[in-house]
DNA sequence: ACCGGTGTTTCTATAACCAGAAACAGGACC
DNA sequence: GGTCCTGTTTCTGGTTATAGAAACACCGGT
C-alpha cells in the first residue's frame, strides 16, 4: 500500500543523525538494493551537473537504462529529486518546457 | 560503494517535510522496491508489538522469509531499527541477551 | 553533406528477491 | 506423552531490476 510508504517517509523525517540514518537504511535494505538506490542517487547528482550520460554510465559502472530513468525524473516539472538537489547545492538542469 | 549510501543518508536527514520525503522515495525507488521496503517496515513494526509471525505474514500478504529477516535485525543489540521504533512510540521486544 | 557526440529506446540474458510450502526444534498446556 | 502454537530454516519456481549491446533520431561543426 501507498499508506505504508507515507508512514515510512514520516519516520525518516524524524531522523536527524546521519550515522543513524545510514545504519537504518542498511538494515532495512538488502545489500544489492542499497547499491542500486545509492547508484541512482549518484546518477541524478551527475546528471544535474550536466555530465554526458555515457560518461556517467562508465564512471559508475552502470547501464544506460538507469540513466534514462533518472533523466526522466529530472525533466518532470514537479520533481522532488530536483527540489532536493537544489537544496543540497547542486544546480539541476531546468525542467522540460514542452511539458505534458 | 558504501560512501554513496552515506551521502544519501545525510541528504535524507535534511528533509523535514513528510510529503516531500514521500515523493522523493517514490521517484528514487521502483514501484516494487517501494512495496518491498515499506513491507519490511510494516513487518518490524508488527514484530515489535509482539504479533505472531504467521499472522503478520497473513495480514501483509508476505512470506515468512521476510519476517525472519526482520526479526533477526530486531534481535541485534545495536539495531538502528529498534532505536527508531522506540522513538516512534513502538515498544520493541528486548534484545537477545545471549548475544554474540 | 558528412560525421561525431548526444539522448533515448529496445533487446536478451543474468542475478537478486520473494512467495509458498515444507520441515525442524522449542515451549505451554492438557 | 500428546498436541498445538511458536520461531526458524530450507527448498523450488517465478518475478523484477539490471547489464551490455545495439539501434534510432537530433544537433552542431567542419
Amino acid at each position: 500500500m501507498k499508506r505504508s510508504l507515507d508512514e515510512l517517509a514520516e519516520t525518516l523525517t524524524h531522523i536527524d543523525d546521519r550515522e543513524l540514518m545510514a545504519r537504518f537504511l542498511q538494515e532495512l535494505l538488502t545489500a544489492r538494493e542499497a547499491e542500486r538506490i545509492s547508484g541512482r542517487w549518484e546518477i541524478v547528482k551527475r546528471l544535474s551537473e550536466g555530465l554526458p550520460q555515457r560518461r556517467i554510465a562508465e564512471e559508475l559502472g552502470l547501464s544506460l537504462c538507469n540513466i534514462t530513468r533518472g533523466s526522466r525524473e529530472l525533466r518532470r516539472r514537479d520533481s522532488a529529486i530536483r527540489t532536493i538537489l537544489e537544496r543540497e547545492g547542486y544546480t539541476p538542469i531546468p525542467p522540460d518546457e514542452s511539458g505534458p
